[in-house]
DNA sequence: GCGAACTGAATAACCTCCTTATATAAGCAT
DNA sequence: ATGCTTATATAAGGAGGTTATTCAGTTCGC
């Protein structure tokens, strides 16, 4: 096999397919609407306690756009805030039992929708996505 | 290697990755703002002429907000549109000249970007990204 | 051929997500 | 203590998307 794309277009292309399967799950909300509030539940609950700013540069979304999320997730149960107890200035965002849920909930139904999309995947193709995730996942690291 | 996430989560966490990723590029534009408008270019430089309710459709977005996305790219003299002659009501979009600039001006942008976050791709890690976007592209597929 | 039902795109009104600019408040250095 | 810096919150606004509806052209029954 030749290498006919660059890395730019297979990147591009990459990127415009996950877009569009995005797009499916969209209104696929269980509890609240938005995939980012999906995105920033996942964050919290790998890790435990983080701050405003840290969801920010993480989800790659503007400060104030990580507070409204916060803001959101709270007013829905989902997560609990405190400010921290080695900087006042700093408010760390916890998961609560509920986010927890929602968030199983939330995949369930992602299951559901993939369910009839996705063929059995071989452990070859799970192992394709999983290196692709971590190159994902390099590249949008921040630096 | 095991097998202990879900389907569901390792296509889940391949979106979030995807699409934190997509934002380092979201303010990456020379001539035009919203990856939407770069990725129907790609559409139509696929595919030469392409209705409204076609783009709508394969990028899993509204009718209206494809007949406004061509209304934005043929401003900008990146698409044209003319009438189907087989079908009055039907309005077919191809891109201009311009507009294949357009689309090779973003992906050098883009190639400029990712130089730096992404290592040498080896051959395996290509195929394993292309074979990845096989997939979503068949999830995506209109069904 | 003619009206009725259908279909493709355009328009209107609106909502969500996300941004920049700015204010508030806490920590830190001198 | 005063002044700089840093972490979050608030305010105002723009981009990207939606549903509901209208308009025009096609198709079908008769």
């Amino acid at each position: 096999m030749s290498t006919p794309t660059s890395t730019a277009e297979l990147i591009s292309r990459l990127l415009g397919s996950a877009y569009r399967t995005t797009r499916l799950a969209t209104h696929l909300s269980p509890a609240l609407r938005g995939n980012t509030n999906y995105r920033v539940l996942g964050l919290l609950r790998q890790f435990d306690g983080v701050r405003v700013g840290q969801i920010a540069a993480h989800e790659r979304i503007s400060q104030p756009r990580a507070t409204q999320v916060a803001a959101d997730l709270e007013a829905a149960g989902l997560v609990e805030r405190a400010s921290d107890p080695e900087d006042g200035r700093a408010s760390i965002v916890r998961i609560t039992p509920e986010g927890s849920s929602a968030l199983d909930e939330r995949m369930i139904h992602l299951a559901g929708l993939l369910e009839s999309r996705f063929p059995e995947l071989t452990e070859e193709d799970r192992a394709a996505i999983a290196r692709t995730i971590e190159l994902l996942e390099e590249a949008a690291a921040t630096g």
